[in-house]
DNA sequence: CATCATTGATTTGTATACAAACAATCTTGA
DNA sequence: TCAAGATTGTTTGTATACAAATCAATGATG
């Protein structure tokens, strides 16, 4: 006997719902500052970095050279960073932020500890470390 | 004295991690039948309903409108689903499986449970109970 | 030092994901 | 019954996400 397949029970969809949640809070909170999850990531990294080469900024933050790309084209686009180049390697560029993006990063980082409080509300303290910890082994 | 922010703590982007592996989990098994996760739900859930509207199906499978339209859409063009009218609502279409779409959902459940296991492989029994119970809750 | 593999970055193509605006249709309440 | 409001589905625009192909530059090896 088989049991259904039942999709509320699936990690991968579960994964899905709570991501989309989360992407809800986040942009209620950034709202001001129009910045993506993604974005954001890139900029507290590069901020974290002082000066980093596009790709390893892809791998510091989980995405691959084509997505990285674009999020560090839009953020340049709009000033927050800037490249430079690398005198030791001539395929590279160095970004860096600008004096804006600092700025935004400043504002930015309370702001994202409040997105991950909210994100979490439901669960007590014991259970927020025990998820983190979960998803942590699995990633 | 403000601690560092790491992105490594902070459920989003752990979220996002875990998400990207089992990403790569579904596509290795689902390489043959090219199917998204997204795709599969849909499958799954129009044939678990017989008969269903596009709207409708998006909120079974969480998905917007606008994402469910070309997810849809998608299956149709590889002849998996097929729309009929609906005779009491001129708006809507009700959505089935075509035989070839059952084929595909019937290879395909044994698969998504094999993804399942692949995915909360890192964990014991109990742990992968608590993640998903833990994980619901912030859904 | 010449060759060949590796790495950095870009481009193209496909697939979510969602906001916002829209047309067609249905429902409801005065 | 009819106007107001809600729902269904489409379209446009922006932003991930990643495979695959490509080019330029660097590194390793014999």
């Amino acid at each position: 006997m088989s049991k259904k397949y039942e999709l509320d029970q699936q990690i991968g969809h579960l994964l899905r719902r709570a991501t989309q949640r989360h992407t809800v809070i986040f942009s209620s909170e950034f709202d001001h500052l129009q910045l993506t999850p993604t974005q954001f990531a890139a900029l507290v990294t590069i901020h974290q970095q002082e000066e980093v080469s596009q790709n390893h900024l892809g791998r510091l933050t989980a995405m691959d050279p084509a997505t990285i790309q674009g999020v560090v084209r839009r953020l340049a686009k709009r000033g927050l960073v800037k490249p430079g180049p690398d005198p030791n390697d001539g395929r590279r560029s160095l970004w860096r932020l600008s004096p804006r993006g600092r700025e935004v990063v400043k504002s930015a980082v309370p702001r994202a500890a409040k997105i991950s409080e909210r994100t979490l509300a439901p669960l007590s303290q014991t259970e927020r470390k025990k998820l983190l910890e979960l998803i942590r082994k699995i990633t």
